[in-house]
DNA sequence: TAATAATAATTTCATTTGAAACCATTTCAA
DNA sequence: TTGAAATGGTTTCAAATGAAATTATTATTA
């Protein structure tokens, strides 16, 4: 994409601002801990806990590994997350007749009502971050995002 | 931006992949882990400790908390991440005559050697990624990276 | 100038996290 | 079938992290 002098060892012409992954990574840190600022009064959640319930919002019934696969959480933090929802009387589950290794997971009456405050409160963040953007940006950055999800899923 | 319906109460309708925050997140998570993938056998470092040292290959001299105020790191992270460098010998302190409470940060020539090659990697590995755009794409990126990152700013 | 506040950096302590080991169950293959 | 491998999920343990307290120094202000 851009020109450099590939063979020089004696400098690497890196600037951290300008970096892609750096920028991207300060970018959703800005995100995530401005929503968690704003709101953290409301509620007290990890990002696992959020994304499990934002899942399950979704759709439901799933199984953790079902999450797993669509919210980017590794199973350990899919065990945890669930564990600390039931506790908190958000989710329910229930054993898998077919597969008894898996749990069924689903929100209780209390947990949708959490998840359609926060997810409105989220949706609210959105639209406030994105407000900066126009339209066509908004439209770009969509298209652009997907390629680089494409592309950075590839790399893994 | 979008139109959603307000004021229902029984529904919310978030969806996970379609929020831009969480986007954000899982692309940054998988160029992150992505590039560490690929080299963490010609290195071993954590994401504090090269934010120290890619500041400190764009300018030295410079204190702990100079660059926490260029990397979103804090004084905690930051700290650690010297201490760890300077035990790996990759970078030298030394006491602020005009300023005693101050670090002076320095990278070893080894330091700097190292910081070259991993450099290069990053390069390489942003090329790799935004291959997928065009350069129209790159550039409307950036433009609306920049704005994404101001707005997020003044939300925190 | 003495007292107070602010700053740069470190340490402490409790919590979170991640990798690997583990358990129970299901699937595969000989 | 039955033994080996794979799968869904949990636990363990060491390392990473964050918030608050601490130290040392400098700046402010009464």
């Amino acid at each position: 994409m851009l020109l450099r002098d590939e063979d020089d060892d004696d400098k690497c012409d890196l600037i951290l601002d300008q970096y892609l992954p750096y920028r991207m990574a300060v970018i959703a840190h800005l995100m995530s801990t401005g929503f968690s600022k704003r709101y953290s009064k409301d509620f007290d959640m990890t990002i696992g806990e959020w994304r499990v319930m934002a899942n399950l919002g979704h759709l439901e019934p799933q199984s953790g590994h079902e999450i797993g696969a669509h919210s980017h959480l590794d199973k350990v933090q899919i065990s945890r997350a669930v564990a600390r929802l039931e506790k908190k009387g958000w989710i329910q589950r229930e054993g898998d007749t077919v597969d008894r290794r898996r749990n069924l997971l689903t929100l209780t009456p209390e947990g949708r009502r959490v998840f359609n405050s926060i997810g409105k409160m989220a949706l609210d963040f959105e639209d406030d971050v994105s407000a900066s953007l126009s339209t066509e940006e908004y439209a770009a950055l969509d298209r652009i995002l997907r390629k680089l999800s494409k592309r950075a899923e590839s790399l893994i």
